[in-house]
RNA sequence: GGGGGUUUGCCCGAGUGGUUAAAGGGGGCGGACUGUAAAUCCGUUGGCUACGCCUACACAGGUUCGAAUCCUGUAGCCCCCA
């Protein structure tokens, strides 16, 4: 992709929510190579649907040319960023933080390329700012920051009207990040920040910084957040985030979170999250709506999402898994078969004789497959006709499982509900 | 500092001495329908191998045959006076 090619790109994308010049940015862009960065909270220890837009945004840079700059925000995590949270934050604790710094940075290699000529930089602001005094700091950045516009930001002014109010600490967060800017522009020659749509004040904040302290004109332009139809964010369910990290969410429930995007958020989410290109997008875009019970957007969604992030192996399984499983009857398997999407489905070990003598009384063994939170639970949930053993109907709430219900060699398969699976594996 | 009010299950919200595990709504979970959707309809929604037992209406005590419901104290929130 050509560099002036990068906002039209941008714009088809729907990726362009604000920016600062545009005209201004287009010609910077089309001047030659420059560098981006955006910054990433370490919050956890893994990366999260949330942050992949960001990457993505990145990673477009980069394949138009641009170095990107990832800076993990080492030093902002202590303070937490007030932007778009309704309350004070709890501050994490510096081993915490260095935990989620390195397992959050080993998931960007995913997505950038930190060799070759345009090579991506990993940056912590921890390293500058750690031994940045408070009175230097005062002296150089706070002399530069009128309280009265840190007072209009939009950020600070919805927290000062809430109940939860706004520590000192947080009202500080925009000094932080806006110095991360200049400091990069400075020692890096970065001249553009990105960023979610919350982080509009910041950016803004880190323009007028560089302003006054370099005397040097910088920008900064937005993507939109990625919600859904109805206004949520996007990569959450019930049971909290979809994790980019395979421990946390598996390959399969990863590839299962896609498929089930829907019809209205789907085209929404492959332009913004993927590099499936316009005639594509176009093309499921209108198979969409005429005939959406296909989902074949949703189908490609999760495919091209799941190869991305858990590589082809990863697709492989989530998709033999889900074949196996949403496939309607299971006969006999083999354990060979069943243990490939062993791990990806959630599942659990137990001891084989428990399936002797009596048997395994099915309450007890959906409480240990996790299915059900207790056995009260379970029994309502076969009561109302949700309980499935190897995709068939349990009825029965003495039933007692018994080798005859192996679906392979050791491994059953359960089921509550549609679509909640869980594999007990007796060994 | 003084006076008044409030505190119910995941959330909102009735109940105000006895079939109250607690109306109603939301949410969740199941089922039917379907596209592993949405909308809709139906069921369900403290625990326990369970026609019974246990724990629950802020917390601790008390009155009573019997309390979420009355009394006392403690805590949180709200309002008024100073």
């Amino acid at each position: 992709m050509s560099q002036t090619d990068l906002l039209a790109e941008l714009s088809w994308r729907g990726l362009i929510h604000q920016c600062t010049d545009q005209e201004g940015l287009s010609k910077l862009l089309g001047s030659g190579p420059q560098t981006v960065y955006i910054g990433f909270d370490p919050t956890a220890s893994s990366l999260h649907v949330g942050s992949m837009m960001q990457l993505m945004m990145l990673r477009r840079f980069q394949k138009a040319g641009h170095r990107p700059i990832a800076l993990v925000g080492g030093a902002t995590g202590m303070i937490g960023d007030p932007s778009g949270k309704s309350e004070e934050r709890n501050l994490l604790s510096p081993e915490q933080l260095q935990a989620n710094v390195d397992g959050v940075a080993g998931q960007m290699r995913k997505f950038l390329d930190f060799d070759g000529q345009h090579a991506a930089l990993l940056l912590n602001n921890f390293d500058w700012m750690q031994n940045y005094s408070y009175l230097d700091f005062l002296r150089d950045v706070g002399k530069s920051f009128p309280v009265g516009a840190m007072l209009g930001k939009e950020s600070v002014r919805a927290r000062l009207e809430s109940e939860a109010g706004l520590s000192y600490t947080e009202f500080s967060y925009m000094l932080l990040q806006a110095f991360d800017f200049v400091q990069l522009c400075k020692t890096h020659g970065c001249r553009i920040q990105a960023g979610g749509s919350d982080q509009w004040g910041n950016i803004t904040a880190g323009i007028d910084l560089a302003r006054r302290m370099l005397g040097e004109q910088v920008f900064g332009i937005t993507a939109p957040l990625l919600t859904t139809s109805d206004g949520r964010k996007m990569g959450k369910t019930e049971s909290g985030a979809i994790w980019l990290d395979a421990n946390r969410t598996s390959p399969y429930q990863f590839y299962q979170y896609w498929r089930n995007v829907d019809d209205a958020d789907v085209m929404r989410c492959i332009a913004y999250l993927t590099e499936i290109d316009r005639e594509e997008y176009q093309e499921l875009s209108q198979v969409t709506e005429n005939d959406p019970g296909r989902r074949t957007a949703q189908n490609r969604l999760a495919e091209w999402m799941t190869e991305f992030v858990h590589g082809s192996d990863g697709l492989t399984s989530a998709v033999k898994a889900s074949k196996i499983l949403f496939g309607g009857e299971i006969g006999s398997q083999t354990d060979s078969s069943l243990g490939e999407i062993f791990a990806d489905v959630p599942s659990s070990q137990e001891q084989k004789d428990r399936l002797q003598g009596e048997g395994y009384w099915i309450v007890e063994a959906l409480q240990a497959a996790g299915l059900v939170g207790s056995g009260g639970e379970a029994r309502r949930a076969i009561k109302d006709g949700g309980v499935y053993l190897n995709n068939e109907r349990v009825t029965d709430d003495q039933y007692r499982l018994t080798l005859d219900d192996l679906a392979s060699e050791t491994v059953l398969i359960l089921r509550k509900g549609k679509r909640n699976y869980a594999l007990l594996k007796f060994t």
